[in-house]
RNA sequence: GGCCCUAUCGUCUAGCGGUCAGGACGCCGCCCUCUCAAGGCGGAAGCGGGGGUUCGAUUCCCCCUAGGGCUACCA
C-alpha cells in the first residue's frame, strides 16, 4: 500500500481563514481516510505580513477545528525545520544549483524599471510578462553588477514552445504553453525565496504525494512543474478544491461578515459543527445523511466526491448545523459551556444569585432556541428584567376571567421547583376554574412577564421561584384592577 | 487584455446517455402547542443559451454568455 502524504502551508499573515481552513480540513481527510501522514508547515517567506502571532492562531485554529497533524511545526518530524524562513540554507543550495546548470539567472532591472514595462505592454495591450533584458547577461557584466553593490533578484529561465499538463485529481487533464509565462522570479532581491520556488522545494524534500490545495493556485501549478523539470525531480498528484465565495459570488472576505475561525469560535459555533459543514463545502457523501461525525466523514472521503464548481457560504446551513450539534449536548454540558458568555453579559450578576439547579433549568427552557452559544444573551432577558406590559399582554390581561386566574394562583401556586409539578398545579387550575388552557396561561405569563411569548411558563415559574411570582403577579393585579 | 477554471432549485449538492431530475438549508402551508422555538407531515422552487454527436441528452463535443482565479521582488 503506497504511503499517502499531504500538508497544508498556511502564511502567517492574518488569522486562519474560512477557506484556508476548508483546505487543511481536506487534506486532513484525504491523509486520516487513508492513513497517510499531514504535514503543517509555515511558509512566512513574505517578512512583510508575517507575524508569528497569527502563526500561533492558525494553529490554535486548526486544533480547534480538530484537526491534527503527525509532522510538522510544533510537532516536529524528520524533515524539519517546518517553517521557512528557517530553511534557508537549504533554498540557497537549489538556487545556487540552478544558477550553475544555467537554467537560472540574476536579474538587476529595478522595481521601477519593471513597473514601467508592465505600463507600456499594458497599453499596448500584448502579454504581460517579463521582458528578458537580464537574461543574456556575460558572466563578466554580473560580477561588474555584483561587485558595485547590485542586489540582484533571481529568475528561472522558463522553457520556449513547451506544454506544460498537470493531472488534476479533481479538475483532470489541465495544459498551459509555456510561452504564456515569461521568466518569474524565483528569490527576492534580499535571498530570500519566492513562494512558487519554496514551495516545490518543501514539497519534494518533505515527501508530499499529493498536493491538495485552494484553486486559485492552479494557475501557479505549470510554474511549479518548470521548477521540478529544471531540479529534475518528480511530479507529484495535485487536487485543486475550488473556492469558497460569499454570497455575492466573490472570493469571501472581510466585507462578507466573520470569516476567520476564531470569530466562529467566539459565537459559539461548536468545532465539531464547522468541521461537519466545511466538509459538505465542495464535497459531499455518498447517502443521503449530512450530519456526520469526524470519524464518519473520514471514512467516506475521497477526492473522487469533491465538487469542481465553486461553493457560496450559507450562513443559515451553518446555524442549523450547529443547531444539530447543540441538540446533541446535554443541558449540564450545555450549562458549563454558556458560562462565559453569560458572565460577559448583562445579566452576570443576576445569573450569580441563581443556584445550579435553577441555572439548569433556565438553560433547558431556552436551549432550543439557540443557533450559537452567544445567542444566549438574547434570549434570557425575560428571566431578569422588571415585567413591562406590551399591548398584547394587556390585552391578554383584559379578560373577564383573569382575575379569577390571577387570585388563584396567588393563593395557591405550590412553591416548588419543578416544572412537571407547576404543569400539573396549572393543569389543576384549568380544570378548577374551567376554562381553556389558554385563558389560564395567557393571562399568566402577561402579568409575570408582561409578554405573550417566551420560554415554556412552568420553567419560568420555577426559575423566578414562589416569592417572586407571588410579586409579579401582585403587581399585574395592581394594573388591571 | 492574455492564460486557466467553473456552470443542476435562492444556497450546498446527488446525477457519471434512457430518472416522475434525488436530498439538505432556507421559504410557504398543516399538525403539535399558552406563546416563540423545537419536532412531525406536506408544498413551491432547478438542468444559462445556441449548435452538434446519438434512436435518445442534465449527462459527451464545440461556440456564446455569465461568474471566478492567475497574470507581484504576496502566498
Amino acid at each position: 500500500m503506497p504511503q499517502f502524504k499531504v500538508r497544508f502551508a498556511p502564511s502567517p499573515t492574518g488569522p486562519l481563514h474560512i477557506g484556508g481552513a476548508r483546505s487543511a480540513l481536506f487534506n486532513y481527510l484525504f491523509a486520516a481516510h487513508a492513513g497517510g501522514h499531514f504535514v503543517v508547515r509555515i511558509e512566512d517567506t513574505d517578512l512583510e505580513r508575517s507575524r508569528r502571532e497569527y502563526e500561533d492562531e492558525i494553529i490554535e485554529s486548526l486544533r480547534w477545528l480538530g484537526i491534527n497533524w503527525t509532522e510538522g511545526v510544533r510537532q516536529g518530524g524528520e524533515n524539519g525545520p517546518y517553517r521557512q524562513t528557517e530553511r534557508l540554507e537549504i533554498y540557497r543550495r537549489y538556487l545556487d544549483q540552478l544558477l550553475q546548470q544555467g537554467d537560472a539567472y540574476y536579474c538587476f532591472c529595478s522595481q521601477e524599471e519593471l513597473e514601467s514595462e508592465r505600463q507600456d505592454q499594458l497599453a499596448g495591450s500584448s502579454m504581460q510578462r517579463y521582458s528578458g533584458k537580464c537574461r543574456g547577461l556575460s558572466a563578466k557584466e554580473v560580477e561588474e553588477k555584483l561587485a558595485a553593490g547590485m542586489k540582484p533578484t533571481i529568475r528561472l529561465r522558463v522553457p520556449e514552445h513547451k506544454i506544460y499538463v498537470v493531472n488534476d485529481l479533481v479538475r483532470g487533464r489541465v495544459t498551459f504553453e509555456s510561452d504564456n509565462s515569461g521568466d518569474f522570479i524565483i528569490a527576492k532581491s534580499d535571498g530570500i525565496p519566492v513562494y512558487n520556488f519554496a514551495v516545490v522545494i518543501d514539497d519534494v524534500l518533505m515527501g508530499i504525494t499529493h498536493v491538495i490545495r485552494a484553486e486559485e493556485h492552479l494557475s501557479n501549478t505549470p510554474r511549479q512543474l518548470m521548477l521540478y523539470d529544471a531540479l529534475n525531480f518528480k511530479y507529484p498528484q495535485f487536487a485543486h478544491i475550488s473556492l469558497i465565495l460569499g454570497s455575492d459570488r466573490q472570493k469571501m472576505s472581510k466585507r462578507h461578515g466573520a470569516t476567520s475561525l476564531v470569530q466562529y469560535r467566539e459565537m459559539g459555533y461548536l468545532p465539531e459543527a464547522l468541521f461537519n459543514f466545511l466538509a459538505l463545502l465542495g464535497w459531499s457523501p455518498e447517502g443521503e445523511q449530512e450530519i456526520l461525525a469526524p470519524e464518519e466523514i473520514i471514512k467516506a472521503f475521497t477526492l473522487e466526491r469533491v465538487a469542481k464548481s465553486p461553493a457560496v457560504f450559507d450562513m443559515d446551513k451553518l446555524n442549523w448545523v450547529n443547531q444539530q450539534y447543540l441538540k446533541k449536548k446535554t443541558t449540564s454540558e450545555l450549562a458549563e459551556m454558556l458560562r462565559p458568555y453569560l458572565a460577559a453579559s448583562e445579566w452576570a450578576g443576576a445569573l450569580k444569585e441563581l443556584d445550579e439547579f435553577r441555572y439548569g433549568l433556565l438553560v433547558e427552557a431556552v436551549r432550543d432556541h439557540l443557533v450559537c452559544l452567544a445567542d444566549i444573551t438574547r434570549n434570557i432577558d425575560v428571566f431578569f428584567r422588571e415585567a413591562v406590559y406590551e399591548a398584547e399582554a394587556l390585552e391578554a390581561l383584559a379578560g373577564a376571567s383573569v382575575l379569577n386566574v390571577l387570585e388563584a394562583v396567588r393563593e395557591e401556586l405550590p412553591d416548588c421547583m419543578q416544572p412537571p409539578e407547576i404543569k400539573d398545579f396549572l393543569k389543576a387550575t384549568i380544570k378548577q376554574l374551567k376554562l381553556k388552557p389558554k385563558d389560564v396561561y395567557m393571562p399568566l405569563r402577561s402579568a409575570l412577564s408582561g409578554q405573550t411569548h417566551g420560554p415554556e411558563l412552568p420553567y419560568l415559574i420555577c426559575v423566578w421561584g414562589r416569592e417572586e411570582c407571588l410579586r409579579r403577579i401582585n403587581k399585574a393585579i395592581a394594573r388591571i384592577s
